[in-house]
DNA sequence: CTAGGGTTAG
């Protein structure tokens, strides 16, 4: 930037500013380049003695690349207004971009107006961006209509199409459009596999993924990503170490994304070590790789190390989300660290700048309610500036059967149920609050309550892979041969695990 | 001077 400010300086003694191609190329510069300056080439774009399409263009696309699509928005407007400067196929296809990012179907619209009007409507950049800013805006009927009049269709097409119905939830629909690609790359194989994985189609996921290769496509690093993500949800650790072993075999960029997608993956697979070592190893780490790092060792049951690593990210300068707050609130929750919850809940607002939504205080709720404080718990939920909803109220109702408070209990399930927020899955807890009484009889009453309205609970279910094949856990599913001897040695371990002297003192000294 | 695919949550 400083020898571009010298070249400018140059330009303006020796009057060549006015030459349209190098202040083009400096605008260029300043605005697209990451090195550049987009606010200094702002400054330029307003005080230059006049300007060019491209020069135009070029403001536009920098501000639909560095996420201001509200700026190139506003930006194309005036160039209507302008003397002289008429949008072109270029304009609009930075224009779209900038529109599918504000997912603003109605702007969206006008444009496709103006497009129509001066006849761009059926160049191939700008019709791809049409769909591309219809399936973003979850409008891919018009997406379609678009697609279905189109003689001039390609691969980029198609692949906004697939994307349109991910987004749209029609994943069936994306991947009979994928099957008919009549040409696919490595970009249309990574919209697939994130698609599957997004929508929790883990497997089919990684299915895919495998497909893909054995049709002769590398794996990109988006590809990679999706795969992670979903070997993370299975718990497949060998095939996520392989695909580990790829990105550092073919020298892939451990960039962000990439490595909060290992850290991720290694952590739900159990290596929570290995999680740390990528995170360390992390050139550059952002909110997402604290955040992945920081609900791994919440959910290994390290939840000192977890609250710890939440501080660091102040002081390393990245700002929690709120979903870190979810997950360091957690994190408290499941040891029973009381006052550090209850001061990060604090500071959400006053130093992160934060509002608390209705998740964190069902973290809160959460948190109070574990450690037995049920009347600070339920003041929560009475006073909370927002409507509780069906965790809020479902973790007053779990500290409820931990703590064996049954008129609370049944205070908390009536509430739920005039919110229309009871599940199945709350009538068990009551029902279970009640066993713990030995109130066989209101036992009795809830089950028969629950097949007369037809709630059906739905089982909790995990998974893990072992030597390569994928292990499926339904909570009270008892069909395991072996069950009488699994039984036997589970009561072995908890035993052990009620013996075993854990340490309370975590030691953490939080900020005031 | 241009387009399509990406990570964190209870």
């Amino acid at each position: 930037m400083k020898q571009i400010k010298q070249i400018q300086t140059h330009l303006i003694i020796s009057g060549s500013f006015t030459d349209l191609y190098a202040t083009g190329k400096i605008i260029t510069f300043c605005a697209i380049s990451q090195r550049g300056d987009l606010d200094y080439a702002f400054h330029l774009f307003r005080h230059l003695p006049n300007s060019s399409t491209f020069i135009w263009n070029t403001m536009i696309r920098a501000f639909a690349e560095k996420n201001q699509p509200i700026q190139a928005n506003s930006l194309y407007k005036e160039m209507l207004h302008s003397t002289g400067f008429f949008p072109n196929n270029y304009t609009f296809s930075f224009v779209l971009k900038a529109c599918a990012e504000l997912t603003n179907v109605f702007v969206g619209r006008e444009f496709h107006s103006h497009i129509v009007k001066l006849g761009w409507e059926s160049y191939d950049f700008v019709l791809n961006g049409l769909i591309h800013m219809y399936a973003n805006c979850d409008c891919v009927g018009s997406a379609r209509k678009l697609f279905d009049a189109s003689l001039n269709l390609d691969v980029i097409s198609w692949t906004a199409l697939v994307n349109g119905y991910v987004k749209n939830g029609q994943i069936e629909v994306a991947k009979h459009l994928f099957d008919q690609m009549p040409e696919r790359n490595s970009v249309s194989w990574s919209a697939m596999i994130t698609g599957y994985a997004q929508v929790g189609m883990f497997r089919e996921a990684l299915e895919l993924f495998n497909e893909m290769q054995l049709g002769g496509f590398r794996p990109n690093h988006a590809g990679i990503v999706g795969a992670l993500s979903a070997c993370g949800f299975l718990g497949a650790l060998d095939q996520g170490r392989w695909i580990h072993a790829y990105v550092d075999r073919n020298r892939i960029e451990l960039d962000r994304v990439l490595g909060t997608a290992l850290i991720d993956m290694y952590a739900k697979c159990g290596c929570i070590d290995t999680a740390w070592k990528v995170f360390n190893e992390m050139p550059e780490r952002d909110v997402f790789a604290f955040t992945s790092m920081i609900s791994g060792l919440a959910n290994h049951g390290q939840s000192a190390s977890s609250v710890q690593l939440f501080l660091k990210m102040r002081e390393e300068g990245v700002k929690p989300n709120e979903v870190t707050f979810i997950c360091v609130l957690s994190a408290c929750s499941r040891m029973g660290m009381v006052e550090e919850g209850r001061k990060i809940f604090e500071s959400m607002s006053r130093v992160y700048e934060i509002e608390p939504q209705v998740q964190h205080y069902g973290c809160l709720v959460d948190l109070l309610g574990r450690a037995g404080m049920l009347e600070e718990a339920t003041r929560i939920v009475r006073e909370m500036p927002l409507e509780p909803d069906s965790y809020v109220l479902g973790a007053l109702l779990n500290a409820c059967k931990m703590h064996g408070d049954v008129e609370l209990g049944k205070e908390t399930v009536e509430s739920l149920i005039q919110r229309s927020l009871d599940h199945g899955g709350v009538h068990v807890l009551l029902s279970n609050i009640y066993a713990s009484e030995r109130r066989w009889e209101d036992v009795a009453k809830v089950r028969k309550d629950m097949e007369d309205k037809n709630v059906k609970k739905v089982p909790g279910c995990s998974l893990i892979e072992v030597d390569g094949v994928v292990r499926e856990f339904v909570a009270g599913d008892r069909s395991h041969v072996f069950m009488e001897n699994i039984i036997s040695l589970l009561l072995v371990i908890t035993k052990q695990l009620k013996d075993f002297p854990f340490d309370d003192d975590v030691g953490i000294e939080l900020p005031q």
